[in-house]
DNA sequence: GCCATAATACACTATTACATGGAATAATGT
DNA sequence: ACATTATTCCATGTAATAGTGTATTATGGC
């Protein structure tokens, strides 16, 4: 390692292995977000998500018929929404109409396609900003 | 069960068909979200981020020893995430140092964060707040 | 040139996830 | 009660994923 003049990066915060492992997410919240995103790691999710922050509530036929998919298909990805508290129900008649609980999850979902617009605008200039912290 | 007087919720907005298709969204975005979310869906990948936003950058043997983990599997999630452009390297003799591209990625993973703290703390209370738009 | 170390590439295995087809359950109308 | 429609359950095949072990490449010290 021979040290040399590579400009470093000014990025760099040279914190001590016991100063990380400090701060490190630890077990419970890796998880826990890992399920998140894995919940909307899906692209049937993601557009049955979309189209209930459209419509506010729909039946498994409906997103069946709007999204050309299977009944089951749908079914078992709302089962899976449903499992994780993303979406609640609501019986009517024959029909079972679905709804986004946490408003949040359409605010994620936002930002991330925010943020996906932007990467695509992506300037190859490397300015290096500070994220915030 | 009987039928009948279960209050709708006062999220319905009863859109047609044709108003939702006109909204949905497209593919191109849908797989785009996918994607990102994907990245994000992995306990070792997410480590790793946190890691790297903590102490600006580190390479792999650093890595892998805070994470107790092979050099290995470090090295895959890392070409994973370099090849989505979310990380960036840099070389320094033998060395080779990772760090975060996009600041938007930390900002995510701080929001989801956040809504999962949120979730935990939940109040059963359902008042069905709009999100926004 | 030769060796040590860092990082990666490749082949392999175990696990998971998703859509599908068919059957079962639930609610409604006749 | 029976047929019909909406939804879910279950078993299956396929594809993708993550980690491991081994081999290979790259860099620097000797």
């Amino acid at each position: 390692m021979s040290e040399s003049q590579e400009a470093p990066p000014a990025i760099c915060k040279q914190l001590s292995a016991e100063e990380i492992n400090a701060q490190l997410i630890d077990q419970g919240k890796s998880a826990g977000l890992e399920n998140l995103f894995k919940i909307l790691a899906n692209e049937t999710r993601l557009r049955i998500l979309h189209a209930l922050s459209i419509s506010g509530e729909m039946c498994v036929n409906d997103l069946s018929a709007t999204l050309d998919m299977k009944n089951q298909a749908i079914s078992n990805q709302l089962q899976k929404l449903a499992g994780s508290k993303v979406v609640a129900t609501r019986r009517s008649g024959v029909n079972i109409y679905y709804r986004i609980v946490d408003p949040c999850v359409s605010i994620l979902l936002e930002r991330a396609l925010c943020m996906l617009e932007s990467s695509n605008t992506e300037r190859s200039s490397e300015s290096q900003q500070q994220a915030d912290k």
